[in-house]
DNA sequence: GTCTATAGGCTGATAGAC
DNA sequence: GTCTATCAGCCTATAGAC
């Protein structure tokens, strides 16, 4: 038995593949990855990859389908909250923030993809991709509507809503490391800070001011 | 002569090799990046880059040395601009808007380099990178201070600020694609609208509320 | 200073044993 | 379903002609 063409569940096979390319795409990219790296993450030949999923394109579009997929729902939860404009907002922010801090590596492979203007994205995944435009689209539109928020684009606002967040996510790595070796001059925000200083400077930022009808 | 062993301007070789490695290493990353592809877009061989640098990691190195530099320089101007805490905030959006707009493929190299943890950064490019550091930290302070700007944790502002703005430009590339395919809903904001409507998010994000001292 | 040719190593994918 | 062995192709860096 000795380690010699172990059969598992294909299931779990499959599953710690997708686990160890997550980390292993958000850390090199996709060109940069490995598939002999994610196999090895994987306790498992890289000719599985191809196996089961024809391929590191093919791992690779899974892994983000999935990812996508529940971002979405949960973002999408955010901004179905009760109340106010203002509290749907500001409950997007929060999630948005959790999802932050809890999918990295999504955050990571997602930001890669972006600045590659989605060279690696399949169509499949193009198109659920889509699904996060106009998420916000209809919060603000309403706010602005009931005097809630200022008159402002709101494609320009979602950018500088997703772009506050994200961007401590991506910053993240390098200040931790800068922090674990000392060379951070002022320490740095925790996530749940950070959250609530993005989101009293958003809604701040959207209030009409008061000389506004 | 044709097209064998031309002996050039040696400066105008090192140009031309840097304006490339800045082309391909902002579309594919430090990894992606063949020297190959450098060498072709450059009209040259790839082996001038280990003449002229000692290898891809050197090319790498000087070509971000001297992009941060610029960076640098042109942001501490917008900050050192005359006027009031809120001013001296304008120009710096102004600034770095600028800077995003007219430097896209520092931006993307830089962005790449911070989800890499700063991976293929060597020691002296990462301390001319701390140079951004506190760029804006000053001008937090003493708008706060003075009673310009809310008590806000100019750590945390300091990563929205330059947040929004890099995020517009990191989307860009796929917007204009999308755009290009017709397959974007609602029109993309224009670099000057965008900033403009930045600059008013963020200032009216600062400001003290009617009910402070 | 610039080129060509090539060494030496790594890559993704596949064939075939078990 | 999982592994080992291997192919064909690509990469960076270097040696040496000019």
């Amino acid at each position: 038995m000795d380690g010699t063409t172990a059969i598992r569940d294909p299931e779990r096979t499959r599953e710690a593949l997708k686990t160890a390319a997550r980390e292993v795409f958000a850390e090199y990219g996709f060109e940069g990855a490995k598939t002999r790296e994610i196999g090895a993450r994987a306790e498992l030949n890289k000719a599985m990859i191809n196996y089961h999923f024809g391929g590191k394109q093919g791992l690779f579009t899974e892994v983000l389908l999935e990812d996508i997929r529940e971002a979405r729902s949960r973002l999408s939860r955010g901004v179905a909250s009760t109340g106010s404009s203002t509290e749907k907002l500001a409950a997007f922010v929060e999630a948005l923030g959790r999802l932050s801090e809890e999918r990295p590596l999504f955050l990571k492979i997602l930001s890669r993809e972006l600045i590659d203007a989605g060279r690696h994205l399949e169509l499949q995944v193009e198109e659920e991709f889509f699904g996060f435009f106009g998420l916000v689209q209809e919060v603000l539109d309403r706010g602005i509507e009931s005097g809630e928020f200022r008159l402002v684009d709101p494609h320009a606002t979602h950018i500088s809503l997703v772009g506050g967040l994200v961007w401590f996510a991506l910053t993240a790595p390098l200040r931790e490391r800068l922090a674990r070796e000392g060379r951070l001059p002022a320490p740095s925000p925790t996530w749940s800070s950070y959250v609530e200083h993005y989101r009293e400077l958003i809604l701040t930022g959207l209030a009409p001011s008061a000389s506004d009808s």
